[in-house]
DNA sequence: CGCTCGCTTGATGGAACTCAATATAAGTGG
DNA sequence: CCACTTATATTGAGTTCCATCAAGCGAGCG
C-alpha cells in the first residue's frame, strides 16, 4: 500500500533524511490546503523533520477524551470524527475532520474529546510540543491556524443552531446538502455519505430509526435516490432540498 | 455615571491623551482577564489608542448578521449574547460574553451571527482593521486570541452535546451550574441568572414553557431557591444538581 | 386602579424515541 | 457456490417527552 510506504519514508531520521522529506511534503495531497499552505517549501522543512505519516484503520481511536494531550496532526486522507460522551454512553458527534483539516489540542495537558477514524484515514502526525514549538517560529502559520480555529467556531455555532431548533427532517436535509456542496467542490457528481447511520444520528442529535424515515421521505419524494447501497446517493433535486432548510 | 465619564476619557485625540489612555487601560476592571493581559503596559498603548470606551443598553443590537465586519470589542461590563436566527424567527444563542471576553469576527468581511447586549453592556471597541493591524505586532496578543477561540470551540462543542443528546432537565441543571461555578469564581454566594427566561430557553434549545417547570421542578425537590424574584437563586444542594448532570 | 410584561401552570397534541421485527448486505467457512 | 453468521439498515407499533395553545398570576408603573 501507498500509505504503508509513504510512512517508511516518514521515518528516515531527522537531517539526514531532509531531502526526502521535503519531497515528501511537495508531493503531498494536502500541501495547498492544510495548514502548511501558509509555509513556503524551504520553511516546510522545519515542519516536516517533526512530522511521521501514519496511517489508522477504521473505527480506531486516535485518543481518548482524557488522554494526556501529546499529539497533533493534519488529516491527508479519510476521515475522523471528534466526540463528546456521557458516562451513559450518550454520544455526540462534534466534528468530522476531512482531509487538509488539523486535530489536536495545543496547550493543553488534556485532550478534552475522543477522536476515531470513521474510514482507514492517514495523518501526517505531530509531537504536541514540536508543533507548538514550530508555531512559535512561523507567525503565517499560527496566523492560519486563528483563521481555521475562528472558522471551526463559527461551524459550531451554526450545528447548535441546527441541534437546538432545526426538526428532524431540516437536520437530515442539511446534512446531505453540506456533503454535496463537499462533494460538488471536489467535482464528483455522486454524494458518498462517509459515515455510517449510527454516526449521522450522533452528528445530528437523532436516532438511527429517525434518520432513516427521513432518508427513505427524501427518497419517496423523489429528492434524492441511493445508488450501490446505503452509502452513495444522487441529488435529484437540491433545490427542493434547500427549500426544507430555508422555508419554515 | 462612571461608564459614561470614561467613554468621553477614550474621546481624547490620540497622541495628546497618551497619558489618560495609560491612565485608562491600568485601572480597566478586565486589565488582566481580557486580551490585554497578553500586554504590557507599555504595549499596551497601541492598543489604547484604537479604542473607545461604548456603553451599550439593555437589549439593543451592536450588530446584526450579515453586516459588514467593521468593529470588534473586549466585554467589560454587562453581558451580551450572540444569536444564531432562522427565516421564520427560530432563535439560538450560541454564546453568551461575560466581562474579559472578546467579540468580533476578524478576518471576515460579514458578520455570520447577530450580537445583542442583554443587560447594560460596557465595551471597549476597536476597528475591526485597527485590532488586525495590532495583531500583526504583538504576537502574544495574537498567541492569547488563538487560545481563548480554541476555549470558545471547546464550550462550543460541550453544548453541542447538551443540544443533541440531553434531556431538558439535564440541560437546566447544567446551565444553573455553570452559573454556580461563574459566581463561586467571584466570591457571590448567591446565583443572579443574567438573561430571562426566553433568553434561558433560547440558549437551551427548549421554548419557556419547559425551562419555567424545570426551575419549577428544581425548586419544589428544594435544589434550588429563589429569592427577591426570578432571576436570583440560591443553590440548596449543589451535588444534587451535580447528580443530575452525571446519572442516568 | 388597570395596564403591560414576564413568569408560571394546565391541558392537549405531535414529533421523535423506544422496543421489536424484518430486510439487506457482507463476510466466513464448509 | 451456497448455508450460516454477523453487522447494518429499514419498517412498524406504541410510548414519552417536550412543544403548543391557553389561561392565570404577580410585580412594576403610568
Amino acid at each position: 500500500m501507498s500509505q504503508v510506504a509513504v510512512l517508511s519514508a516518514a521515518r528516515v531520521p531527522d537531517g539526514a533524511g531532509s531531502e526526502t522529506t521535503a519531497t515528501r511534503c511537495k508531493s503531498c495531497a494536502v500541501r495547498t490546503t492544510a495548514l502548511c499552505a501558509s509555509m513556503t517549501d524551504e520553511d516546510l522543512t522545519a515542519l516536516s523533520n517533526v512530522g511521521r505519516r501514519r496511517v489508522i484503520p477504521a473505527g480506531q481511536i486516535l485518543s481518548w477524551a482524557g488522554d494526556e494531550s501529546n499529539l497533533c496532526a493534519n488529516v491527508v486522507h479519510g476521515a475522523l470524527k471528534v466526540t463528546s460522551t456521557m458516562a451513559d454512553g450518550r454520544e455526540q458527534i462534534v466534528g468530522l475532520l476531512f482531509p487538509g483539516d488539523f486535530v489536536g489540542q495545543l496547550f493543553e495537558d488534556e485532550m478534552s474529546m475522543t477522536v476515531t477514524a470513521v474510514v482507514e484515514t492517514d495523518l501526517c502526525c505531530y509531537s504536541r510540543r514540536a508543533f507548538e514549538g514550530i508555531l512559535d517560529q512561523f507567525p503565517r502559520l499560527e496566523r492560519m491556524l486563528l483563521k481555521r480555529t475562528m472558522a471551526s467556531l463559527n461551524d459550531a455555532r451554526n450545528r447548535m443552531l441546527s441541534l437546538g431548533r432545526k426538526s428532524a427532517q431540516e437536520r437530515v436535509a442539511g446534512f446531505i446538502l453540506e456533503l454535496y456542496e463537499r462533494s460538488r467542490a471536489a467535482g464528483e457528481s455522486q454524494v458518498s455519505i462517509p459515515v455510517s447511520r449510527g454516526e449521522m444520528a450522533d452528528y445530528l442529535g437523532l436516532t438511527i430509526e429517525t434518520v432513516s424515515r427521513q432518508l427513505t421521505r427524501l427518497r419517496a419524494a423523489n429528492i434524492i435516490a441511493f445508488v450501490n447501497g446505503d452509502r452513495d446517493c444522487r441529488i435529484l433535486d437540491s433545490l427542493e432540498l434547500e427549500q426544507i432548510l430555508d422555508q419554515s
